[in-house]
DNA sequence: ACCTGAACACCGTTCAAGT
DNA sequence: ACCTGAACACCGTTCAAGT
């Protein structure tokens, strides 16, 4: 068809589809159909489907350009660092579910990422295992709390809202006698566009905790 | 065949297969096969596969018996809970993934813990809304935590040894100039046999961000 | 109420073959 | 090197039928 067939291509066409239907669209076949092709082109570009989730991941998480910097300090380097995880999940919602399902370890910019962490918090004063436990906590926080923000766009905006609405009233008509809070909330609860809140407050309340233990440390 | 077909039984089931070998080897077939039963038996029961894994995720969490006391303070309350789900978290390895996967709405017994922890933030003075995301962010970021510290027991505690060096080797080998904290680390960044650690270290760090957060409320 | 049998529409993947 | 065709073993699910 219209230009070759690159991995590349393909892997931003899953990210496609992932973002406007979830990940459980993207499917070899499905991909291979929007891409003009058969599902068994694929497997010549990807040893397998979990290959291509990789490269999904991959390409979300590639271009951060963390530079580690040993003038700045620790605590904004990291902030900056989880500033980025969780701007970019907003941006692709299917980006929770990619990096949930994928094996880090396969994902060499997640790597990155991760060394990156890993290098701060230990100039921080935490011990290896420590470290260990922090950078861990830290991304996955990261991923758990941005992803929660998001809903999938099954059906552009004016859906979105429906979506919205509907939670919303699915969460007034529980007991209230059971779930007294969530009921009484249910507005807050089902607020997500609010992206500023995330990214202040939300980033915030990762990295207070760290720094709060490094204090520890120091005193 | 011996005894009846009952949806805990059921859940139970599917319980033991996931742990044992990953949620993705929980499958309609696969726990009619071992249950002595047609497929479709199993669609007496539940309406489909998802109300099946939310089956699962509501007897995990199922009998956390999470009692308000408004004479305790919060933080110890909060402290508590997570504690209950970080320790349920690391006794089940399929979990994490469990969690993930099901629409936490449809699981009653998430909704009971969501709607204590959303008491225990708003009695801090929080907000609503700040409420909400704390409630999230400690839920989620339990999740991520503890399932962070468990591997699938594949093949027994031998097979599981032999899962941790392989890691551990793919750590080492790794291009030492572009990932140099992680080829260090591989030692520590594979060990996670130590639950100690994550019971105190782990819930500290989640908790101590909100309390951090909590303290400039009142400051 | 509780379970079966047969069928449907979908998966991922392999393997030999084409150009 | 890059892609196709046919086939295999597996899914979840529906629907009519049995007891």
């Amino acid at each position: 068809m219209m230009g070759k067939l690159t991995r590349e291509a393909v892997v931003e066409r899953a990210l496609e589809i992932g973002d406007a239907e979830g990940l459980q669209a993207v499917t070899i076949r499905r991909l291979a159909q929007e891409l003009g092709v058969t599902p068994m082109a694929l497997y010549w570009h990807f040893k397998n489907k979990e290959q291509l989730v990789v490269g999904m991941a991959d390409h979300l998480i590639e271009g951060f350009e963390i530079t580690p910097d040993g003038s700045r300090p620790w605590r904004e380097q990291l902030r900056e660092l989880v500033g980025r995880l969780v701007r970019m999940l907003r941006r692709h919602p299917c980006a929770e579910a990619v990096l949930e399902e994928v094996d880090k370890m396969e994902v060499p910019a997640f790597l990155r990422v991760w060394d990156t962490a890993l290098g701060l918090t230990l100039r921080a004063g935490f011990g290896a295992r420590e470290s260990c436990l922090i950078t861990r906590y830290i991304l996955q926080g990261a991923i758990a709390l941005a992803g929660g923000s998001v809903e999938h766009r099954r059906c552009g905006p004016e859906g979105h809202a429906e979506h919205v609405r509907l939670k919303r009233v699915r969460f007034q008509s529980l007991p209230p006698d059971t779930y007294p809070n969530i009921v009484r909330m249910a507005v807050p609860l089902t607020e997500r566009g609010d992206a500023e809140l995330y990214d202040t407050f939300g980033v915030d309340l990762l990295l207070s905790g760290i720094e709060s233990m490094a204090a520890r440390l120091d005193g």
